[in-house]
DNA sequence: CGCCTTGTTGACACCAGTCAATTCACGTGG
DNA sequence: CCACGTGAATTGACTGGTGTCAACAAGGCG
């Protein structure tokens, strides 16, 4: 699939759930006024749309925001697997809860976190998970989004993204050079932004 | 229970899930520099700690807001009902999906909603989700949150939700008198709030 | 009766949004 | 090889929504 193309739309009944290969796709709703919020960030190997099986009626969308390989999973397999492999049912379930860690961290550092510190927490985040699934080098990683999607997904003006992108450049926090990120100075970041890395941590049960 | 009593700790590694029968409790995290930020208001009915069930360690706390009954259920209860009966498996999938899509309109909220925008909205959410459960005598229903709660939840200062309360009550949209809750005009505050009641309904699936 | 929590109000500060212009990076076509 | 076009990044000036601080009112309760 080519860049911003639409894996979910808005009021969609998909009947197949998708996982992401490689490349990167956005969750977003957008209001009335045209503002746009991103709600999730996905990278390759998460479980896009696994609610969609779920849940009646999608409430959002998903788009790619790099050119992406995807797999398609139809519910119905979704289905065989909920009744037939327990196991395999409840690695579903830690996929969806994990999903969930990573959203209430998200509320927050909308809610209570500065703008400087949440951009510090996502980038934290975001080295984090593209670790576990080898797509860091050292402290750096390819982040494909532009400021003004980074806004949207932090709630941000895409102007002030940049002033604070700045501010952590200027403080040798990051480097943003191209599509690359590095992170500089990962302590200290992670100390600004109170980012605690266990709350993407799971439980390895028996089973 | 009584107010305010701790049912999860952060830290803590459950051993058993919590349904909440009757009364309230928020689901929170603290900032070193004190600042709470709640992330989910549980009202009677939820499955208040379903992916406890999941995650290795609780990266956040629960508490009541008001006296509560709740029902225990182990842990090892869950494995058991996930590996036999399917069904009952999925209910308890589609109870952490509707708890995702809440979560995915609070960022919406937080992001791109105005103050007065995201407090109606809440508001409307509430009144849903208590009418599914009963709770509600036409459009009205018991919040039992003071108004800097009401602050923690929306990401808002206590000075400023009054502000805000203020105005609501000034156009007529609402009534809250002690812990009564009225809403007077339902469809324009859902406007207001650009509220889409969907997002909270669920695919009914066979088995 | 006096404390303590909650709600309310006003003054002021500041973080982040908006608007608009400019620069920069690239890719394309002449 | 260079001129242009386009989207992204950057900058500055100004605005405005929300936070902070502090004081006061209103109840509830021991």
């Amino acid at each position: 699939m080519e860049r911003d193309d639409d894996l979910v739309r808005e009021g969609d009944r998909p009947s197949e759930s998708i996982v992401l290969i490689t490349g990167f796709a956005v969750r977003y709703n957008v209001l009335r006024n045209g503002k746009r919020q991103i709600t999730a960030l996905h990278v390759p190997g998460d479980f896009v749309d696994l609610h969609g099986f779920l849940v009646k009626e999608m409430d959002h969308a998903v788009m790619t925001i790099t050119p992406c390989t995807v797999g398609m999973v139809p519910h119905e397999t979704l289905r065989e697997i909920s009744e037939t492999h327990p196991h395999l049912t409840r690695l579903l379930g830690v996929s969806i809860a994990v999903d969930s860690a990573i959203h209430r961290q998200w509320l927050v550092s909308m809610g209570r976190r500065s703008a400087f510190e949440h951009t510090a927490h996502l980038f934290c985040e975001l080295l984090l998970r593209l670790r576990v699934v080898g797509l860091t080098t050292d402290d750096s990683f390819q982040l494909p989004l532009t400021q003004a999607e980074l806004g949207d997904t932090l709630g941000l003006s895409a102007v002030h993204v940049n002033r604070v992108v700045q501010e952590l450049r200027k403080q040798g926090l990051i480097t943003w050079y191209g599509e690359t990120l590095v992170i500089k100075d990962g302590p200290r970041l992670q100390q600004i932004a109170e980012f605690d890395p266990t709350f993407l941590s799971l439980k390895t049960e028996p089973r």
